[in-house]
DNA sequence: TTTTAACACGAAAACGTTTGCGTTGCTGAA
DNA sequence: TTCAGCAACGCAAACGTTTTCGTGTTAAAA
């Protein structure tokens, strides 16, 4: 077993300077031809390859992105993660992937493991237990060491960084559109609690797509789900909430769900029901993952294009890293970039 | 905005060596108990946090975990990397992700990135286009640099190293003999072609379950679809597959599919065909994904326990840099741990 | 022959740590 | 008074690079 071969060995072997390698191997024209190849023979045998930590110390970057995600197994965010990697590695940058669990500890701990200069910036959307909390300290005070942000889907205005989202209420607005002029007259929503941003802006374009066609929303046709039963062992809770928001009205012609586990649980209680889809119930869904395709019938999404939003987040903050290299100066203007949503049809409409 | 602060900066504002603050920051009984208070509150002020980097090239391990898989967008692979991620953090590693996208080049080039001192070692599961190439050169490589690796899900023998598995013979053939044993006389198999090595042990899996019965295995029965055809694009020409298959095997009775995808569509395309699951046809699928749990009606799967396996994985690259660090005598006795798969019932069988 | 310039290379600093060891200054004992 | 010994701290090396600034040699120009 051969272990790493660095410059000082290489230069000791060939009796040469630790100065004389590098500039070797950089083809610098202080080097004769000769020693040059000389030392480019040897490394290429050797198969040489320059110390990512020193350069890294070095040259304080160290051409890494961190990303911190409430959690992995999630279409969504694996879609954004695959976007991040692949512009990422394209300008030269590695991922270092950090997962909060929903949890504002873990986001925190997983921030400060990662800003000690593991990292040169970080691609997040922020964990539920943070927006519950509303303690914003630890993206503050890493983007007041220097440390760009860029905040995806989840975000929170005060926070001075760029922010790449989709426009939450337009989509939903669309998508009750898209119901409405599709003949349904009482559409309901399955939200989740306000705090979650995402679920407050998609119930806010439910409303204003009622308003906007003179339909005045009933309070009874609003379910806002708690959280908890998001997590798939708490599917009965689920079906029970919905089963009761379907007998309590049965002229639900039409349901509008921020995600596609409430989509699908919907259908599946609509029709132990007797409802037909899309016949006598309609039903769209945010977030167009694997459900939504292979779902029977299966869903009409608004889709996010997670891979999209991984990509404009990796641009911009690679951007912004490089930029603050040539200028010194950074200007404080952040971006917010919003990735248009897109109606993708499929069964569960007409 | 103030920059990071570091040893040099404090030692400087506090008129005393760098090696006094380090020391005081690290209860050193050399420095008084007076300029050791100084030093830490001082430190806390400032928010002072050791530079990782630094550190990495000191100790000469950078505590970062290298993750490589085909791809990151599929509900296995994101469940093994909640469990890496889950062991590393608790045990004080990072995890930095890289993704081959089924493709060797992309394999060999992300491995390179990460094996020049950025990482201590590698979890990975082995791209298609590598397993169909045979070419595992870059593995034995970073192995022979001292650099262990970790392989899971799909292995290949002769590399030395540690591998978790689950054992896709065993697995496949509880689920057929299920089948069997609910009353199945005509088990087809929608599996992959047989370079992918889970492929292939599954189809053994299914193969040894029918001999066990004394039912001679018909070839008709065996669909071994192309891999194009799991990429979500080719969903029409998959069902086509499928559909031939059940046309010209009228009898079918139970379908074992070796993932979620296949299954679900081969349910489908039943649906269509006018057969009733489970009462004229049972579906069983390997791989417990969320498209099982939601479809209609739900697929008994068999279980690989993703996240536990990565855990595992996870566990044994740690035992191992950590074993190396005081022994450095490293003894080449690898471990293969098998993870028990798990019959998961649903609906689609009786 | 002497000066100059090009050429080829080496020494050393820097990035931020940790740590073994050397060096002060002082106290107490001989 | 002298010296051992201790407390408290600083020096310097090391990790692996890159890069600036020497420095020595040689050949060409004066």
């Amino acid at each position: 077993m051969r272990r790493k071969v660095t410059l000082k060995q290489i230069a000791k072997e060939l009796d040469v300077s630790i100065s004389t390698v590098s500039k070797a191997l950089r083809n610098s024209v202080e080097i004769s031809e000769d020693t040059r190849q000389k030392v480019q023979a040897f490394a290429k045998l050797y198969n040489y390859r320059p110390n990512n930590i020193a350069l890294s110390l070095k040259n304080r970057k160290t051409k890494t992105i961190g990303i911190i995600i409430p959690e992995i197994v999630h279409h969504f965010f694996s879609k954004v993660i695959t976007g991040i990697e692949l512009v990422a590695n394209s300008r030269g940058y590695n991922v270092i992937v950090g997962l909060s669990n929903e949890s504002f500890d873990k986001e925190v701990i997983n921030m400060q493991m990662l800003a000690n200069g593991s990292i040169d910036g970080f691609i997040l959307s922020i964990s539920k237990e943070t927006l519950q909390q509303q303690d914003y300290h630890h993206f503050t005070e890493t983007i007041n060491q220097g440390m760009p942000i860029v905040m995806f889907d989840r975000v929170v205005n005060e926070i001075p960084c760029d922010k790449v989202i989709v426009d939450d209420v337009k989509g939903a607005k669309q998508a009750v559109e898209k119901l409405i002029g599709n003949g349904c007259k009482h559409i309901a929503i399955i939200t989740t609690k306000d705090y979650v941003s995402v679920g407050k802006l998609r119930t806010q374009g439910y409303l204003e797509a009622l308003e906007d066609h003179k339909i005045s929303p009933k309070s009874s046709l609003i379910l806002k789900v708690d959280d908890k039963l998001l997590s798939e062992n708490h599917l009965e809770a689920l079906e029970k909430e919905i089963e009761q928001l379907f007998k309590s009205n049965k002229n639900i012609d039409g349901v509008f769900a921020v995600n596609e586990l409430y989509a699908v649980t919907a259908m599946k209680v609509a029709r132990k029901l007797g409802l037909e889809i899309p016949k006598s119930l309609q039903v769209i869904s945010f977030t167009d993952g694997v459900l939504s395709k292979h779902s029977t019938p299966s869903l009409t999404t608004v889709s996010q294009h997670g891979q999209k939003i991984g990509e404009k987040a990796a641009d911009l903050l690679i951007n912004r890293l490089e930029l603050d290299e040539s200028a010194e100066e950074e200007e404080d203007i952040y971006e917010t970039v919003i990735i248009e949503t897109e109606l993708i049809e499929r069964e569960s409409t007409k």
